[in-house]
DNA sequence: TTCGTGATACCC
DNA sequence: GGTATCACGAAC
């Protein structure tokens, strides 16, 4: 699923506004069996919405300042999400600027915490449901990108896990690639 | 490379 | 209660 989405639109409607961009960089993350997973160690009220239904925002508060973004992925009772890193921002630039507080636009959103924070996502929007909500959602995007796989940013645990997914040759991804060569998977 | 920042989980 | 540990970003 995580692969699925390089190339969709994330779209964010807010104050009558629209916010979308294309994904470019997303990362999978599994339960149980994934060390790096925050359902590792089973659920908690932090982790709730892992365990619930497929396609809806778990939404988390990380590092004392930043709010990263997943789709929850397996049916429920069984927890797996995909964090989106990054997006190329394909509409309301201005006001993801406003937000951000840059104006460069391949950085609008290149990084989980400053994508969410250009999208104007926290915890209000935790559990929302990516079918029917109108503030959040997902439309198909462009077939037949060239994706590439690496193993994930700042996670020590499981790097031999390729589940890092992204656009070859995007300026739009986030810095900070994980040592190692990146392999194309498609 | 470093540092700011605070929730979370797990250990008392 | 304390505290180690972060699925990070930006400034150096």
């Amino acid at each position: 699923m995580a692969k699925e989405l390089i190339g969709c639109l994330l779209v964010r409607n807010i104050d009558g506004e629209t916010l979308s961009g294309m994904i470019v960089e997303t990362e999978a993350y599994r339960g149980r069996e994934d060390p790096a997973s925050h359902a590792y160690r089973g659920r908690s009220p932090r982790n709730e919405t892992m365990f619930g239904p497929p396609g809806h925002a778990y939404v988390y508060f990380t590092m004392g300042m930043h709010y990263c973004l997943n789709i929850t992925t397996e049916p429920a009772g069984k927890a797996a999400a995909v964090l989106l890193r990054a997006i190329e921002p394909t509409a309301g630039m201005e006001l993801m600027a406003k937000n951000r507080g840059v104006a460069d636009v391949q950085r609008l959103a290149s990084g989980p915490g400053n994508l969410t924070k250009a999208m104007a996502i926290d915890r209000s929007l935790n559990g929302e449901d990516f079918v029917t909500s109108d503030r959040l959602f997902v439309e198909s995007g462009r077939p037949g990108a060239s994706i590439m796989a690496s193993s994930r940013v700042g996670v020590s645990a499981g790097k031999s896990n390729h589940w890092r997914f992204f656009l070859e040759g995007s300026r739009f991804v986030s810095r900070g690639r994980p040592a190692g060569a990146p392999r194309t998977h498609n």
